[in-house]
DNA sequence: ATGAAAGCGCTAACAA
DNA sequence: TTGTTAGCGCTTTCAT
């Protein structure tokens, strides 16, 4: 392992010089600096960051927690964060929940002792944990929000609305939605959203579920959404949706004929199926970025304070197959 | 920030006895040995592994490259790698490379310096890069084999040859490969698998492709697959059948009637849809665990040495409608 | 069984 | 502009 001080050797200087070299160019003259770095590199010269982070108090890293890398919603969120992150040269933990929200404050203790800052991704736990765990170190919020806590969220109300509103362009008069786990954040503002709408657009609306968020919650619900006086189901989300309708077309139910299903978060699969699923778009690798543009600026200034970022979302609307088509009286369709 | 002195103090003892407490506990006198400890937690103390590090010369990190995370087929992969890296106390970076093989040394340099030892997923890299990256930090190889290179991989041979088996067994007498990427490493074994069973079993085989390996890619491939003499197509994976399939239905092609087709992985995705997918499993998860155990075991003790793991896989036989089903004579279905 | 001292690789005062 | 010194938090000899 090569070190500061054989650097330091080699070029003939003092290994501060070579730290400055590193870290502050421009406190070091010109040829010198350029003698140190080229021997840098060509020595293979790597700073050992835990070394430095012990004398800076800051290591480098940022962390990440998410509830389930296998839910399609996350691993474009990851992304995003993983590659800016990377930009900006912060190595990143990342660290699978398993959607057990009981483990989530203690995995956030671990992490925070190692990184400068942390990105939690829809977090389940509790606000009260969430409060405690966002005093232990920098931390910005994604896919939920808290009072006084940064937050990169999506417009979910809109999308509610827009889906609402599509829906009742096609025709519909009473909509279902199923829900998912009481715990999600973004279930409940997806709620509020549909909420508002029917009341405003006068439609009738039917809370069913919950489930769990994924294809086999979806699938489950088939005889309860069967038995509810609607005409279209809107699910917690796409992998509820694609689960419902299959359960469905195993039923030889005719989607959207009978039955009409949307989505929310637009994951790839919703444009990979047939019929493809009519849903809300979550610009998620955008959303990574930024909550990490966000807490790097709340690292390298600590006084700006709580920012809460709201990414709009878009209405996807797929396939004049799809499941979000027309049932109107005189059976047109989209 | 509570240090070790903190406790040490509150304690009466010096920073050696809280030091030694706390990782070589026989060698502290119970009582004592209980009094820093239950202080130590009290305290909320966490030992800062920077500075443990430094002096050991472990990080507790481990280092996961990935090429794609929002590819179906790693997720698992990594979750089962994060899980079992946490059991044993080890945090993990993740670095996803978003396919781009160039980048590949340069990330694992850099990784190489915080880990204690490095996972690389279906790396990208060329062989004598990879050598390169072995012999910088201990690693092991997941989905791909280097000769003197600990390892765990699947037996793409033995699937391709069941998958064959199957096809053969349907009445299938000739058919294709839709390739993926010429890089990849599995690819490469499944055709050599589908090779030999071929000509094993008196089966002609047209290589088709190569195509990238995602949904995009399968789907490219529609109107060369339609034009080859083949009535059953294995496609590199999942996402690339899924992608075909698609296509084809587009194209009002009857499928499995004109055409069946079969993948590998059983990505999630592949039960979800219909109709479902007959494909090779591999069991993710419990390779992502195997691949850290082992190198865990080469950090716990160097002198074990290099070793190739290999994953068995297994056939799922998908859905009497679905891609794989008989075209025999007699018009028969499984 | 415990403490004192040294030092891991690095950076940040302080001198020069 | 550069070098010297001190020390980040921890572990590990070496004494006791």
């Amino acid at each position: 392992m090569v070190t500061i001080r054989d650097v330091a050797r080699q070029a003939g200087v003092s290994p501060s010089t070579v730290s400055r070299a590193l870290t502050v160019p421009d406190k070091v003259e010109q040829g010198t600096r350029e003698r140190i770095l080229a021997l840098a590199d060509q020595l293979g010269y790597r700073p050992n960051r835990a070394a430095r982070g012990l004398i800076t108090g800051r290591t480098g890293n940022l962390g990440l927690l998410v509830p389930d890398l296998a839910n399609p919603f996350f691993p474009g969120l990851v992304k995003g964060i993983q590659a800016r992150a990377l930009e900006s040269d912060y190595q990143l933990f990342v660290v699978d929940t398993g959607e057990n929200a009981a483990i989530e404050p203690e995995l956030v203790r671990q992490l925070a002792k190692q990184v400068d800052g942390l990105l939690l991704c829809s977090p389940r736990m509790r606000p009260a944990e969430l409060r405690e765990a966002i005093d232990l170190v920098p931390t910005v919020l994604v896919n939920r929000a808290l009072p006084k806590a940064s937050s990169v969220t999506f417009r979910n109300v809109d999308g509610a609305i827009a889906l609402v509103a599509h829906l009742a362009g096609l025709g519909h008069r009473s909509l279902g939605f199923l829900a998912g786990p009481a715990s999600s954040w973004s279930g409940a503002q997806r709620r509020r959203g549909l909420r508002a709408a029917c009341l405003q657009q006068g439609l009738e609306l039917h809370e069913l579920g919950s489930v769990a968020p994924t294809f086999d919650g979806g699938q489950s619900a088939a005889d309860e959404v069967l038995s509810a006086p609607v005409t279209a189901v809107i699910a917690y989300n796409d992998l509820v949706a694609i689960g419902l309708g299959q359960a469905l077309a195993e039923r030889s139910v005719d989607v959207p004929g009978r039955l009409s299903i949307v989505g929310f978060d637009d994951i790839p699969m919703a444009g990979m199926i047939r019929p493809s699923l009519t849903t809300v778009a979550n610009p998620v690798a955008e959303a990574g970025r930024e909550a990490v543009d966000l807490l790097l600026s709340q690292l390298n200034d600590p006084s700006i304070g709580v920012r809460q970022v709201r990414v709009p979302t878009s209405l996807q609307v797929r396939g004049s197959t799809g499941p979000a088509v027309a049932r109107t009286e005189d059976g047109m369709s989209s």
